[in-house]
DNA sequence: TACGTTCGTACGTTATCACGTACACAGCTG
DNA sequence: CAGCTGTGTACGTGATAACGTACGAACGTA
């Protein structure tokens, strides 16, 4: 049975309102991008739904990438979680380590934040835990008090205080904590994608 | 003159790898989404470019956004920005604010972390300061310590330590510490766009 | 008013996208 | 071995994406 339902992708106001934040002419764009003018015109109205290669040329034009152009999604809301409407989190099978997260879970969330706390020895990425994150995610830690390890596909990293690392999430790794004292740690998990 | 230099869009072999990785057949695969089973051999051999509208049909049927399947940029890097490297921020123009970028510059990155410090009456926002942000990018703010006001469009919002605001980030919007201490701020900013 | 310029869009042609059908190959089942 | 079921791919046709050209409207200048 057909399940899809699909929300009509009009990336054309989107193109139409950048190009104009840019100052640029429908001509101006058609050079910059190697795509014809009329052609662009059909776009930003609607009247034509272009391949992923001239698409790709459009948003090159408009200097950026083209999963970036068709981010539309997502509605306008603010969003606040009280700090004190948080279950102190979960004490993670992987004793010592407790994990919350900040971010509510709203769909077309991009990032997710979430705040770590390492007891002495212990590590992150045990067994049930969440294990690693889907293809194409991208993960920020800093280290807020203590020292903590990151142990990645393509190495060891000694991190401190401060310290602040970005890696491609989607390959396994994990934090550990080898100091004597309690480690936090503030990772940032941005566009992972979701499986049922 | 033309600037444009586009890399080849190559969605085919990240269509295979997921639909393979749901052990999913193409014709299972045309009936969740849509498109026909041939089409979608051709697409994943790199064939031919599919339009956008069934190019989001394949995502749809794959259980994600077509944002997401075209996330197949960036390369894979470990970058680690130690705190002893960093300046202590720049002193911005609105007096009693500082704030300093903690993710590194990276062509392809996608959320900027950032950490801020208000003085007491202190505002983010002033002139000269980075205004706003670009279409479609979205802020998630964590308050370290202090409380914090966060004044936007819809409204006026009151926060405490520990809070957590979620917003578009694409409207104005200031944050002003009302209390008598010093305030820090961590926010997220995802996915903002470019301008030369 | 008349002219040159620029804007966005309507027209007609060609390239190619996307479909349905049909095929060659593999793995089972009787 | 014949017969079935599944896979992924080659073929031919209709729909349409993308191009180049050309038009009417809106602005500035003489």
């Amino acid at each position: 049975m057909a399940t899809v339902e699909q929300h009509a992708i009009d990336v054309g106001p989107r193109v139409r309102a950048l190009r104009e934040a840019m100052d640029l002419s429908l001509r101006d764009l058609s050079q910059r991008s190697g795509v014809s003018a009329p052609m662009l015109s059909q776009v930003e109205r609607g009247e034509t739904s272009p391949t992923l290669a001239v698409a790709a040329r459009i948003a090159a034009g408009l200097e950026l990438r083209l999963s970036q152009l068709l981010r539309l999604d997502e509605g306008g809301t603010v969003s606040i979680v009280r700090a004190a409407d948080r279950r102190t989190g979960s004490a993670g099978p992987a004793a010592g380590h407790r994990s919350e997260i900040l971010t509510p879970p709203l769909p077309g969330q991009r990032a997710e934040l979430s705040r770590h706390t390492l007891a002495p020895g212990a590590a992150t990425g045990g067994p049930g835990d969440p294990p690693m994150h889907e293809a194409g995610s991208r993960e920020t830690a800093l280290v807020q008090s203590g020292a903590v390890v990151l142990e990645i596909d393509s190495g060891r990293h000694e991190l401190a205080v401060g310290d602040c690392v970005t890696f491609d999430a989607d390959l396994p790794h994990h934090f550990e904590n080898p100091g004597d004292g309690e480690a936090v740690l503030l990772a940032v998990v941005s566009a992972g994608l979701r499986r049922s």
